[in-house]
RNA sequence: GGGCCGCUAGCUCAAUGGCAGAGCUGCGGACUUUUAAUCCGUAGGUUCAGGGUUCGAGUCCCUGGCGGCCCA
């Protein structure tokens, strides 16, 4: 039987590596091939932004699979202004609007020295639970230790040129009335705020009224960005400018390290500076004048390299994400969704679509159907029946180039094993009786068997699942119900009771709850069903039910007897 | 007004220019089956429309339609 490795690679990862390996032969032979994310910590880090990182991370995992020289660059825009105060944190904070990232305190309660290692820290982290390697490169860092001294001036002399290039695409309105960005906090908010993934769309580009000046500073006294260049010398490299805060000063640039270029001009001299091969967009970035359309005329015509291979990716929304994200005032993050979900799942997400395809992430029910669907391909790959782009993303999900991800040792259904630790509230005990219970030729024997799917799942039903959909013990007997009971009922819950001591096991309680209705019907506990009898047990079901967890419905009764246990079910019961 | 992307089974999506395929849903069956239990089987198509290139087009080109998003 022939390994059918070459074609689990026909997919879109497998295509790009392609393109990009031999771009970088054609750019810089025998050089490492440089993929690139950016990601700016001015808010959470959420979903939509780890396409910005999942994207190059698959396609340099790739290229490292084939054996080449790969290395993926985070770009931490780190050093943007701080452009507003997000809901949820003290308005006092709106005095550092136009500062650093980094020269913002973080938010109340932080353990963080500051507004952008806030949010940088969770998404580090939940990388690393991904697999994704990668060089972080703090442009904070960068541009206060002089990294590129020589490119600002560089910038700086070709003003004109950049000036040139940027209008052609400028239109009536100049400087563009920015800001204004919706403040809703529904999903929309997710998908917008994907839009910032790598620098804000619409950005001041430079154009004062001294001129044009590719470099904005940041005031030597109130740090912000509130500056507006006046006067620039070639020669001598001084410039002065002046600050809505006052301040006006004249430094000179080849020793001035507090400031940065804008935007449009930061991000192709980084492509040139990095040797940037690959480095996706959000789709904001494909019209005419964006950043992308822009830096890509910049980095040929002015800074003489190529511009990265760069798709263009499409949003990634979120599904029935519970209260709690809009009361926190955020859209669900990497970290969050890592709370549900194994990384692999998470990875699989990402991989298995094409990047200009959007797609949603399940925080709903849905994501019982999605890891049935995991499982399902999990077993498909191995019969070998699996499609070859199936195939890929499995693989993509999986592990990377470094190795396998942890993966739960008995991967139980997700839907199970949310609906025990539903009724049995996380504890330890009960779920490792009935997980032991369940399958008595393998039995399970140590929750460390599930795990951490396990622990996924707990986390799911208590925080994603509305209360109404949880199962909810009943902590006093259904007096009133009880009292109510026809002489049939009572019969059918003595004959429950009185059987719990020798059917306590999953299978003995199956047998049990079935047999009841039959026994009462006169039948043998072994008998055929009948459509009546179907009924009988039905309505028996609901009964018990209703004096358990007070609904006609629940987790299969066996399991529910199980979880609840023999005594509080002989008291909820009346016996 | 300009641009980017998408349109394939009821739904979500596959398919190097080479026999249009999966999953879910539906339907049928098995199971003593219960918040969407599980297993087996099966149906399902004018690939948005029209034109062009080609021995051959879901795929490439042109025009139009619809949808999403971005810029204005």
């Amino acid at each position: 039987m022939p390994i059918v490795a070459m074609s689990a690679e026909a997919d879109w990862v497998s295509r790009f590596a392609d393109e990009v390996i031999a771009e970088a032969e054609r750019r810089a032979p025998g050089e490492p091939i440089v993929c690139a994310s950016g990601l700016s910590p001015s808010g959470p880090i959420h979903l939509g932004n780890l396409r910005e990182v999942m994207t190059p991370h698959l396609v340099a995992d790739e290229i490292r699979r084939r054996g080449h020289e790969v290395v993926h660059i985070i770009s931490w825009d780190d050093y943007d202004r701080f452009r507003k105060v997000p809901a949820g944190v003290d308005s006092s904070w709106s005095e550092h609007i136009g500062k650093p990232l980094t020269s913002v305190p973080a938010p109340p309660g932080s353990a963080y020295p500051n507004w952008a290692e806030h949010f940088k820290a969770p998404m580090i982290a939940a990388l690393a639970e991904l697999g994704i390697e990668f060089r972080g490169i703090s442009q904070t860092a960068q541009y206060t230790s002089g990294v590129y001294r020589e490119q600002i001036l560089f910038a700086m002399r070709e003003r004109e040129r950049i000036d040139a290039i940027l209008d052609r695409y400028r239109t009536k309105d100049k400087p563009a009335a920015k800001q204004q960005q919706k403040l809703d906090e529904t999903d929309a908010a997710a998908a917008q705020a994907a839009a910032e993934g790598s620098g804000a769309a619409g950005e001041d580009d430079g154009k004062a009224a001294a001129g044009y000046f590719p470099y904005k500073p940041y005031c030597s006294v109130c740090e912000r960005d509130l500056t507006t260049v006046t006067a620039y010398d070639d020669d001598t490299t001084e410039l002065s400018y002046t600050c809505a805060c006052g301040h006006s000063e004249t430094v000179r640039l080849a020793e001035h390290d507090r400031g940065k270029l804008v935007w449009k001009v930061d991000w192709p001299m980084r492509w040139a500076f990095e040797g940037v091969v690959f480095e996706p967009s959000g789709v904001d970035h494909s019209s005419p004048g964006s950043s992308f359309v822009v830096g890509g005329q910049i980095v040929k015509e002015v800074f003489g390299a190529d511009q990265p291979i760069g798709p263009m990716y499409a949003f990634v929304g979120i599904s029935g994400m519970a209260k709690m994200s809009s009361s926190k005032g955020a859209v669900p993050t990497p970290a969050d969704a890592l709370e549900i979900m194994e990384a692999p799942l998470l990875r699989w997400l990402y991989a298995r679509r094409r990047p200009n395809q959007s797609f949603k992430i399940a925080f709903d029910q849905e994501i019982q159907r999605l890891y049935d669907e995991w499982d399902a391909l999990h077993r498909k790959i191995g019969d070998g029946t699996a499609l070859p782009a199936d195939v890929a993303a499995h693989g993509r999900a999986v592990g990377t180039a470094s190795g396998p991800l942890p993966v739960t040792p008995r991967p139980l259904p997700y839907r199970t094993l949310a609906s025990i630790v539903d009724v049995t509230t996380g504890h330890d005990e009960q779920t490792l009786r009935i997980l032991r219970d369940l399958d008595p030729e393998h039995p399970i024997t140590s929750l460390d068997e599930v795990r951490p799917r396990l622990d996924r799942a707990e986390r799911w039903i208590t925080t994603q699942v509305p209360a109404e959909q949880r199962t909810r013990v009943r902590d006093e007997p259904a007096t009133d119900i009880l009292g109510s009971l026809g002489e049939g009922d009572r019969e059918s819950l003595r004959l429950l009771l009185a059987g719990l001591g020798e059917h306590w096991s999953l299978d003995g309680l199956t047998s049990l709850v079935y047999g009841v209705p039959k026994i009462q019907a006169g039948l043998a506990p072994d008998a055929k069903p009948t459509p009546e009898l179907k009924v009988a047990q039905r309505e028996f079901f609901a009964l018990v039910y209703r004096l358990l967890v007070g609904r006609d419905t629940g987790p299969r009764l066996p399991t529910l007897l199980l979880a609840v246990g023999a005594d509080r079910v002989r008291e909820l019961l009346g016996g």
